[in-house]
DNA sequence: CCCTTAATGGGAGGCTGGTTCCGTTAAGAT
DNA sequence: ATCTTAACGGAACCAGCCTCCCATTAAGGG
């Protein structure tokens, strides 16, 4: 990954001719550059869910999006790269979280959401892909981090609504409780490969659940 | 992946020159052929600990472990090839599971042996390896599956036991409560990529525990 | 101990993924 | 509208990964 040192460049002469396409894509994000980034992400997604990661090629990338691959080797330079730029595409698009009035419900929602996320075929694939590359790349793990973060930020008033409502302890953690939910539904979908069913994702609320209730989750 | 099939071997007839060379180093496995693949493997762990997964090559491989690189090619395959059969490797060695006398401190140790495994410098990245070539590769997904599935059952016992002293409901499912007290460690693990600390290895085990008294985990 | 042949090992060659050069296009400023 | 230069794109170039060929070594059976 050489896209991040710009500022070592050009400590020299007078007029410092700009610190010139220190990093492509982000001084001058105008149409045609933003309509190769939507290409090029797209074409990612697509070779992602149907090849997989390890057969993600900057050059078919460059090929299916119709874009030059000098480009595509400029702005992300890397299979990781592309994956580390979908990952913060992604994560600006952010879906609200459910209100059902209860927080079963609520968690149930989100457990379900999860699953049918990692079931789907397209990002089931994307988002293999995106956690195999976060294991091979620091920047990579940051931006699924970040993704993450952004994600479970949007669904903590669930949690918090039913603190007031009193359903679980006050001071309970609210992305404690959220990543509760989560973690079983990631654990088969990473380590043991196995289906997501429907019966699993209720086990993730219920046992999250009387673990709150019992306190575990309590801010400390 | 062409490891696994050497049962459909030799149920022949009488001359039939051999299906020669069918999988190298599963017809004579005599003490050549043991060491150059003790060798590879161990070279592999190695360059996984201070590479990672992405920058695993055969031919560094084959080098650093003093064979032929024809041979891992042959024998091998690929980098997820390498990382498939260290998994198969590791899985034949069964380290047992504690009995502290109470379940409590049996789950404790159990998240413990699991942290100190993830945080291990040598073994993290192993596991990080192990996870992103599973996600990439389905013969290695089965692997990865069948080493837990063996570690899981080595500590059910554990569970077993516990359920006979009435420390949590009679037909709890043990695999279910293990898979409950790791899950949270493997996400931090592989997604959020946080620090596992004491703080939340404890955590695991009483959300853990709460819920299987609870009857979450029990087996229906 | 000898024989057969599985398995290894060195090296040459091709392919494919990645880099660089330089001309072209169009964003953004005046 | 015009100008500057950021960003793109084509094509040649380079290198490292992988494969194939064949000679060599040593298991395992008699």
């Amino acid at each position: 990954m050489d896209l991040m040192e710009q500022e070592t460049r050009l400590t020299e002469s007078q007029p410092v001719p700009h610190d010139t396409a220190a990093t492509p894509g982000t001084l001058r994000p105008g149409g045609r550059t933003a309509k190769v980034r939507r290409a090029v992400l797209d074409a990612t997604q697509d070779a992602l869910a149907d090849t997989g990661f390890h057969a993600l090629n900057m050059d078919r990338i460059a090929a299916s999006a119709g874009v030059g691959k000098t480009t595509v080797y400029r702005r992300w330079g890397s299979p990781v790269g592309l994956v580390t730029d979908l990952l913060h595409d992604m994560a600006e698009q952010s879906l609200p979280a459910a209100d059902t009035g209860g927080l079963t419900g609520d968690l149930r929602a989100n457990a379900e959401l999860v699953r049918d996320t990692l079931t789907d075929p397209r990002m089931g694939a994307v988002f293999r892909a995106v956690i195999a590359a976060a294991a091979c790349d620091e920047e990579c793990a940051r931006a699924l981090a970040a993704f993450y973060r952004t994600r479970l930020a949007e669904w903590a008033p669930v949690v918090t609504r039913a603190a007031a409502r009193g359903e679980v302890p006050e001071g309970t953690d609210p992305v404690e409780l959220l990543r509760a939910v989560s973690a079983p539904l990631y654990y088969r979908f990473t380590i043991t490969h196995e289906e997501l069913t429907g019966a699993v994702t209720e086990r993730a609320v219920t046992a999250a659940l009387a673990a709150a209730r019992d306190g575990a989750f309590l801010r400390e």
